[in-house]
DNA sequence: TTATTAAGATACTTTATAAAGATAAAATAT
DNA sequence: ATATTTTATCTTTATAAAGTATCTTAATAA
């Protein structure tokens, strides 16, 4: 066992945006400094020696993007001591999401140090940030056929078909409205308003919906959980 | 952001093991050293500089416990600053599946610094040790639903019964025998051999099962996973 | 302006699958 | 022998998936 250990531990954070015209994106901030300066990563960082690893990603995200988190989970931790070339660096990650309107695509120039980036047209990352985007995205996937976590990613109120083309989005296959729908209607926490959806384009303007977190976590009480 | 950084990390593990006779157990030793001087702990320690997370675990399970696991994953990343009264210690868990011929319970005397709880009969542990060890019975619990994990706890060849008990036990529910069979047999990984099960008193003598590794691996390619 | 068509939403129907019910078979215990 | 315990199978019932048709609205054409 060793009695000294040199080892650094880091927060980093795989932020999920989605609109319907985007798809769904990742919050990526450009390096300043070395290793991979100048490269695309995951924002993150050092773990303050007073702070919660929670409270640690939540300044980072905070100082370095800007972003509104609106659900934040632990995802896995790092610890090949190759992942960063010069020390060695454990990074405990975390995934977040955020809803349409912190989710700006292209805030300022180009040039920007903080960007979004469509899921499926990454750039190369530094460190094992591609991993970890890919470890956060299978775990989005499986937490979504289970858990309300999904309108987290969108509006307060929003036409189900939004809903419809999030979960396609994420879970990458064709989904079955008819059946998607009474699947997710039948235990209540989705609440359908009288309000009508703004048109774009043509056919039936449907119904808004919005997701009930106190019918939800009722339903938790009793052990009742949904599935897609 | 910390120009300087002063916490340890270590690692630690939620070993189970089951018998139909012993229930659902838990690893635990004896802590030697401060804090928690004498208290009952889960094996692990610090991990060293140049080795993997994984690597660690395994060292220190070996050189404290001498278990031979089949199975290991990540669990959780632990880092309330207070968790250790003394330093700053972050601690990367992992939870671990034993056979039954390595689940050797009360090994040597009682007075030994390493021995196996039944899950429902803990004792009062070190650090926040009790918190990780319900995180872990979670995570087995969901776990064995969609991955054939279970047949780790198992010996190679088992009757039905004795997988039936080991999903009573750690889901903690009633399993419906025929609807299970049915479920977890009709992918074909679960093969029935000719030999009949050791008979200890009555009932009709069951044959012996044997879960095929390579069969579950191939129906993995193809996309194809099963539910309980 | 009015009919027609396209897009999307919704309801109803059939088919497939899973859960629950009931019975039979093989062994021990009395 | 007869009851009891456990395993195994067959049948019925409930639920979910897939198929089909209808309704509502906007865009387009006459």
């Amino acid at each position: 066992m060793p009695v000294t250990q040199n080892i650094k531990v880091a927060v980093d954070a795989v932020v999920f945006g989605y609109t319907s015209k985007e798809g769904l994106s990742v919050l990526l901030i450009k390096r300043n400094i070395e290793p991979f300066k100048n490269s695309w990563a995951l924002p993150g960082g050092l773990v303050g020696d007073h702070e919660s690893l929670e409270e640690a990603i939540q300044r980072e995200l905070r100082e370095e993007t800007g972003v509104n988190i609106t659900y934040l989970e632990q995802l896995y931790s790092f610890g090949q001591p190759e992942r960063d070339p010069r020390n060695r660096v454990i990074s405990i990650t975390y995934y977040g999401l955020v809803r349409p309107d912190a989710f700006v695509v292209k805030a300022a120039t180009d040039a920007s140090d903080v960007n979004w980036f469509n899921i499926k047209k990454l750039p190369a990352l530094a460190f094992d940030h591609t991993t970890i985007i890919s470890v956060a995205r299978e775990r989005l996937k499986s937490k979504m056929l289970y858990q309300p976590v999904g309108f987290e990613l969108l509006e307060e109120k929003f036409p189900f078909s939004e809903l419809e083309k999030l979960y396609l989005a994420v879970l990458d296959r064709p989904i079955d409205r008819r059946n998607f729908k009474k699947k997710i209607t039948k235990y209540g926490f989705l609440e359908e308003t009288t309000e009508k959806q703004a048109l774009e384009g043509a056919g039936r303007p449907g119904n808004l919906f919005r997701f009930n977190e106190e019918k939800y976590y009722q339903l938790q009480k009793e052990g009742i959980s949904f599935e897609i």
